[in-house]
This record gives C-alpha cells, sequence and structure tokens, in this order.
DNA sequence: TTAATCTCTATTGACTCGATAGGAATTATG
DNA sequence: CATAATTCCTATCGAGTCAATAGAGATTAA
C-alpha cells in the first residue's frame, strides 16, 4: 500500500500539473484544492523539491512549480521519491537493489525470481503513467460523466 | 516491500513444499530449515493455518504441512495471508475494496485508474506464480549451478 | 521596513514490526 | 495413567514509522 504522504503527492503534483502557467503556486493554495493537511503538504513539497520533481521560489509571491514537463514526471518517480523503491524486497529493487543478508544464494533463490517478475510488471505500469497522461485522462473522464 | 514476516512465510512455505510426504513436520524443523527465528514462525505459521493454506496436527508428534496442492498455493495467497491486499490502495483492491473517504467521484479519479492497472499487473503475475513452480524451478537451478 | 512566503528541524501520539515469553490444550507413548 | 512432546494462544517489549502539528529561520517583493 501506498502511504498518506505518497498519496497526497499524488493529489499535489496533479494540482499543479493542472496549474498551467509558468507562475509559482503558493502551498496553501495546493494544499486547500489537493485537500491536504498544509503544514504536512509543506515536508512534502519539500522532498519533492529535493528529488527534483518540483522547483520553488522563496520570498513573497514565491511558491510551487514543476520542475520538468509533466510528460517527464512518471508516477514512478512520485512513490519513489515518497515512499522508496517499487520492488518487494530490496534484492530486487534497481534503485535501491541490496542483498539479503541471509540468502544463500541469489541465483537459486525461488522468491527472489518470482518478486523479480513481479517488479518489472509493477515498474512497466508506473513508470509508463505520468502526471501529463493522468491530467489528459482526468479530463476526458469529466467530459463524460 | 514485503515485511520480513511474509518474506519468512514464503521460506517457510517453500520448506513445506520440498518436504514430500503426507506425514507434517514440526516447526522446529521448519524453523530450522528456513532459517526463520522459531517463536515468530509459530505465529506465522498459525496465521496461515486460519488462511487454510496450512493444516497442522496437535499434540505429540504433530507438526504442519501444506493445507492444499502447491499447485493451488500462489504467491499472492500467501503475500495476502500475511501483509493484506496486494493493492497499492484501499480504493483498488479486490480483496479488500474501500472507499477512499475524501475521494470526489472515483469515475473521474486519474490516480485510481493508474494504481488498478498497477494493481492488475501485479496481481496477474503474483497469482499465476504458485509454491510447485517456485520449487521446480529451483531444482532447475540448483542443477544448473 | 514589513509582510508574505518557503525552509528546516523537532516533537507528538498512535500504531506497526520483529521478536520473545510462557502457559494452556492436545496427543502419542510407555 | 503419567509424562513428554508438540501445537495453540495471548501478552508484552523496544524500536521504529506514520500522520500531523509547531515554530523559528531565511528569503524576497513591495
Amino acid at each position: 500500500m501506498l502511504s498518506q504522504k505518497a498519496r497526497y503527492a499524488l493529489h499535489a503534483l496533479i494540482v499543479l500539473a493542472e496549474h498551467d502557467g509558468d507562475e509559482p503556486m503558493m502551498i496553501a493554495d495546493i494544499a486547500e484544492e489537493a485537500r491536504v493537511p498544509r503544514k504536512f503538504l509543506e515536508q512534502i513539497l519539500l522532498e519533492l523539491r529535493k528529488r527534483g520533481i518540483l522547483r520553488s521560489l522563496r520570498g513573497r509571491s514565491g511558491g510551487y512549480m514543476l520542475g520538468k514537463s509533466p510528460r517527464d514526471i512518471s508516477f514512478a518517480d512520485i512513490i519513489r521519491a515518497i515512499d522508496g523503491p517499487l520492488a518487494l524486497a530490496p534484492c530486487v529493487s534497481v534503485t535501491a537493489y541490496q542483498r539479503c543478508e541471509d540468502c544463500v544464494d541469489e541465483n537459486t533463490c525461488a522468491i527472489r525470481k518470482v518478486l523479480m517478475l513481479a517488479r518489472d510488471a509493477t515498474a512497466d505500469i508506473l513508470e509508463s503513467q505520468t502526471l501529463a497522461g493522468a491530467v489528459a485522462r482526468r479530463h476526458r473522464a469529466s467530459r463524460k460523466h
């Protein structure tokens, strides 16, 4: 399961992706639109900025904006930034590989092989799905309903 | 990530699947072979039994055995039994669906659509991979290395 | 100079996680 | 029947994580 924090991050980023234009958006406004507790959102945005997903302007009339094109921000990027690796075990993580401390032989580990498949399947989806896609899909869906 | 508990469960079940025969295997022996702390394993096996994945015999010369054919025990079954739903959010879980408390409209939620795809992809893999497959693959691999 | 904004770190309470402990219930065996 | 071996069950522990709040510091526009 995603953490609440990660879900908040996704909501906030979609709000930012919909807020087109180059002018930054204030934390308070993002918080309201995305329905995220203001102070908690602050921490989240900070982390996303450190990961390069967001840029910020400080001081008066400051705020946040996307750090790159919504086409280049995938769900995988966001989830990894907040919750860490997508993999079900450290030994099958591409971004944070770590050998199992008690693993006898990685090559014959039956569990590892399966978790690897699972990781690839999830990563394929989450890396291909971007903020741009999410926004477009949302607009299409809201026209329909 | 899987919990340690879930990883232990997978190891223990593979040990049990390899221990052919109808006679039960004692907790202590499973613990040793699977390298799981004995008392912790006790709790794990208990949960797996309540889920129907294992059967047990009590008293002297008691022990644990698989509750059904290794072909019918999937990784998904095991992980769900110990860690809960595979889904990344309650609103996309098949086995434990729960509406997002603050969701405005599920039909237009861009996040939900993506998480649904991710869930399906993982579930497809984990439901198709069984204990029987894992054991077979392990034997093949150990002959090769 | 001031007000508005982001930045950073600490703190809190509730909960989860991994692990251990110990007694109750059950069963085989001599 | 008595005993030993085993699973069953629940409680407990310390460490860590999670969601959220707080507040002082740094930066900038007006």
